[in-house]
DNA sequence: GCCGTTTTCGGCCCGACTGTTTTCAGTCG
């Protein structure tokens, strides 16, 4: 079994034994195995699991090593079976309704035998649920609307489309009377690629709070408030998708905002560092974790430290500051407390230009002209057009005369200097089944392109021993510059194909070959989670924007947000050298 | 199930809100 289903598994297993009630301490020690193992390399797993270090790891003890050690040699686990025989498939669907918790399912299943969402609806609408002890009228009607509403409510949303959301939001609120500050949390901050919901955190005096819940309550595109409290309130939109605000004073503005950008794991390990320095972190603040009293009432006694900035928090614990993109529980307090986190992560500043760009003469929306125009009015320094190549057909690919008039017309207009954008030649070439290029070496020869992306289009479904050879096959041809949309994933739609990554990478660095991030707002590929790692051991780095219209240059701007989740500066990116460092580059590969 | 400058058992991050209760359990983040 590969690491990725193992660790779908180890989630399952902590999914199942939070349905049964089991001590929540251990459900979460087989989420945090299963996050673990996600966020690991497949060759250093495979490393670990050969030589047998795996539990020298956090987070993995006896048990877990013992059980994705039999998974890892057998692909079966006799515990999981039997726990998976006792549980339904449709009771595991019933944890997505918004109010059930595992508590509230085993009242259902044990006192009316519901075991499904069809069943639960049944019940509401008989009424039997309402007759429960601990449910009543309210919870059978939100548990109705819920199961109504379930595929909608679940669903997550793009990082680009929550932000265009999310912005407008926060301009709002910041204009509101008595808003002292106010900034999107959660995962929106920390620039995931997906975002369930929205977090907004305001800084306000009580007496304000009232009318800035109520605004937000009653804004535009709200459907349904969910939650209104005094320091809180939650609504939904018509889309389905959820924002919550919380309103604190200013002086816990920053323990609130850090809090609520999470992640959850990050919090946990911050609080467990305070803890052992005899401190108490919550939104609230730093409270010393001696005496009498929550660390709200603490708090409220001025007790806790002060921070006006997270970047003080953090100094109070012996930290550096840790940009919210590195806050997933995944090193980056080790990296703070040595000193070693990135200097300075890339910024959408440093980048002067990309390489991956459409146009008409392939599946594009706009000319040559009007792209190099667009790139010339965001100032970059240079664009590189990319179009399909002729095995492409749903695309209108090119064949060797078309990319070879594309290319003239580029030098031509070059040449006319009327860009201030300099436009390189390039092709982004099909890489065939079986890991041939699409054009032969005598085409290559005479077309003189400035550099080949090279990109699966076809035969998704070939098995991952297969896709890796293709792929590595693409790679350590002498006439590959990068490597397109490594995984081909669209997020939220489709998986990528199956591919064995770390040979992709290991392959690309033996033969100087660049990994593209796909800054496309539904590719973001090749994942976050893997680059830090690539980066360290030399792999290169190019953020495109896999532009089909003039719109489209902008999406490169996602690239760079995730870029920075995989602690990427600006060396690690080709595209922040200039014309001639990026020509340099183009002829030293040659 | 994991883990140990409160070590091999007994803890495990912390708070808001709702709906159901009449002091709190459950859910959520």
């Amino acid at each position: 079994m590969t690491k990725h289903e193992i660790a779908a598994m180890l989630e399952e297993i902590g999914t199942l034994l939070e349905l049964k009630g089991e001590n929540p301490f251990k459900t979460r020690a087989y989420q945090g195995g299963a996050r673990a193992l996600e966020a690991m390399e497949a060759d250093e797993f495979a490393a670990r699991m050969a030589a047998g270090t795996l539990g020298e790891l956090k987070g993995f003890g006896e048990a877990l090593v013992d059980k994705i050690g039999k998974l890892h040699a057998n692909g079966r686990l006799e515990f999981y079976d039997k726990l998976r025989a006792q549980i339904p498939d449709g009771v595991i669907a019933l944890l997505e309704v918004p109010g059930l918790g595992p508590k509230k399912i085993k009242a259902l299943r044990e006192q009316l035998g519901v075991e499904s969402p069809e069943a639960l609806a049944e019940a509401c609408r008989a009424g039997k649920v309402a007759a429960l002890a601990g449910f009543g009228e309210k919870t059978q009607t939100k548990l109705l609307e819920g199961l109504a509403n379930r595929a909608a409510y679940a669903k997550r949303h793009r990082w680009w489309d929550a932000r265009a959301v999310a912005g407008p939001i926060v301009e709002a609120l910041r204009a509101l009377p008595g808003v002292r500050r106010a900034e999107a949390a959660g995962s929106l901050r920390r620039n995931l690629e997906t975002v369930g919901d929205l977090d907004f955190i305001v800084a306000a005096e009580a007496a304000d709070a009232a009318a800035i819940t109520g605004w937000f309550c009653a804004q535009e595109g709200v459907g349904e408030v969910t939650a209104r409290g005094e320091t809180k309130a939650s609504v939904r939109f018509a889309g389905g998708l959820q924002a919550d605000l919380r309103i604190v004073p200013e002086a816990q503005f920053a323990f609130a905002l850090h809090h609520f950008t999470g992640s959850k794991d990050h919090n946990v390990a911050m609080r467990q560092r305070a803890l052992a320095r005899g401190w108490s972190l919550s939104e609230w603040g730093l409270v010393p974790d001696a005496g009498e009293g929550t660390a709200k009432e603490k708090a409220e006694r001025g007790l806790s430290l002060r921070a006006d900035t997270e970047a003080e928090l953090f100094a109070h614990l012996g930290l550096a500051f840790v940009p919210p993109e590195l806050r997933e529980g995944l090193g980056e307090i080790e990296a703070a407390e040595a000193g070693s986190l990135p200097p300075r992560l890339i910024e959408p500043g440093d980048l002067r230009g990309a390489f991956h760009n459409h146009t008409t003469e392939s599946d594009g929306k706009n000319t040559l002209a009007e792209m190099a125009s667009a790139a010339e009015a965001l100032g970059w320094d240079y664009l590189g057009i990319a179009d399909h190549s002729k095995s492409s057909v749903q695309a209108r690919g090119l064949d060797e005369a078309r990319l070879a008039a594309q290319v003239a017309s580029i030098r031509e207009l070059n040449a006319s200097a009327r860009h201030r954008t300099w436009l390189f030649a390039g092709v982004e070439c099909d890489i065939l089944p079986d890991g041939r290029l699409d054009y032969d070496d005598a085409t290559f020869a005479a077309l003189g392109l400035d550099y080949v992306v090279v990109s699966v289009h076809s035969a998704f479904t070939q098995g991952e021993d297969e896709m890796t050879r293709r792929i590595v096959r693409a790679i350590e041809h002498p006439r590959a510059t990068m490597l397109g949309h490594a995984t081909g994933r669209i997020l939220l739609r489709r998986e990528g194909y199956k591919v064995n990554l770390a040979r992709v990478i290991d392959a690309a660095i033996a033969h100087r070959v660049i990994i593209e991030l796909n800054a496309h707002p539904s590719r973001l590929d090749l994942d976050w989670r893997l680059w830090r790692r690539a980066a360290e051991r030399g792999l290169l780095c190019a953020i495109n924007p896999d532009a089909h219209d003039t719109a489209g240059l902008i999406h490169i701007e996602a690239g760079v947000r995730v870029a920075r989740k995989g602690w990427l500066a600006s060396d690690n990116v080709l595209n922040t050298r200039d014309r001639a460092g990026v020509r340099r580059w183009f002829a030293e590969r040659r």
